[in-house]
DNA sequence: ACTATGTCCTGCGAGC
DNA sequence: TGCTCGCAGGACATAG
């Protein structure tokens, strides 16, 4: 069973499927179902460093012999509370896994051949293993006391600080919506998306959104992330497909890979703009 | 204290 | 058919 992220086609496109903020939860979500409560009997490593944010020796000390008590998300981050099993006195730990865009993580049998890209393998003691794959190295693994997200919770935070977080920023609303610092788990697809809901143009600066428009973002980024969030959890129960891999539903962009095609809403052909190296887009007449 | 840009990494598809 | 090249993007480093 892999739970990853995977092509996805829509009634006119193709799109490669980049785990944000909904995709992890719904990963979070699968892994905690299946694995909660399993133990960590070995762990290896692979020898490229470079996925890793903590030393190798570490990490393995770490997780080696750990109950895994619960799995959940926090922004875009995958937080593993592990405890020891015999519930002695050992300090709390947790094991953090960021999928950067590539990362995945299959639950399966030992004897399934290693994927290309397998950077670390757990085995656990109800005899699976829990595999961490990555092609692009964009991922990390890292272990820590008590992991802490450095901006808010989209999901949680209220209007006011909402407001407060782009008071006085002269970046691009799109920008400062990326800004992990600001809000944790917004990625290049839902920024879009939440933007177009809102009817803001991702170039405005942050700064220049009146009262009513940050007031229409806070709604439209709950709401795409809430939704977004329920498809991906009717997919980890319901939809398995052939190969017995866990896909997502997604929802269907509005703006988002839709270059020159037509807006859901006016027909109007939308706009891709490059904004601090990512691309953006956008309805020019609906968005303003 | 902000803001902007470059870098990492591999796979894939467009173009010739 | 086979090649090169550019693009995709999350987070961090670095420079301004």
């Amino acid at each position: 069973m892999r739970i990853s992220s995977m092509i996805q086609s829509t009634d006119d496109s193709i799109t490669f499927l980049m785990p944000e903020l909904p995709e992890v939860e719904t990963i979070a979500r699968g892994l905690a179902k299946r694995i909660s409560g399993d133990v960590i009997e070995s762990v290896w490593l692979g020898s490229k460093p470079e996925p890793l944010k903590s030393p190798a020796s570490e990490i393995a000390a770490t997780l080696q012999a750990k109950r895994i008590a619960a799995v959940r998300r926090v922004g875009k981050h995958i937080v593993f509370d592990l405890e020891s099993p015999r519930g002695a006195t050992t300090p709390s730990a947790q094991w953090i896994v960021h999928l950067g865009m590539t990362g995945s993580l299959l639950v399966c049998a030992p004897e399934l051949a290693l994927e290309k890209h397998t950077h670390a393998v757990l085995q656990l003691a109800s005899g699976r293993e829990l595999r961490f794959v990555d092609p692009r190295r964009f991922g990390r693994l890292s272990v820590i006391e008590k992991f802490e997200a450095p901006g808010a919770e989209p999901l949680q935070i209220g209007f006011e600080d909402f407001a407060a977080l782009f008071h006085n920023r002269k970046t691009p609303i799109k920008s400062a919506l990326l800004n992990q610092n600001l809000l944790s788990g917004v990625g290049n697809i839902y920024a879009d998306e939440a933007l177009f809901r809102a009817r803001v143009r991702p170039r405005r600066r942050a700064s220049s959104l009146t009262r009513d428009e940050l007031r229409r973002l806070h709604q439209a980024l709950k709401r795409v992330f809430t939704e977004a969030i329920k498809l991906g959890g009717s997919s980890v129960s319901d939809y398995v497909d052939a190969d017995g891999e866990e896909g997502f539903f997604q929802l269907k962009h509005r703006v988002y890979g839709r270059e020159n095609k037509p807006c859901r809403v006016c027909k109007t052909p939308i706009k891709r703009i490059v904004i601090a190296g990512r691309s953006s887009h956008y309805c020019p007449r609906c968005q303003k």
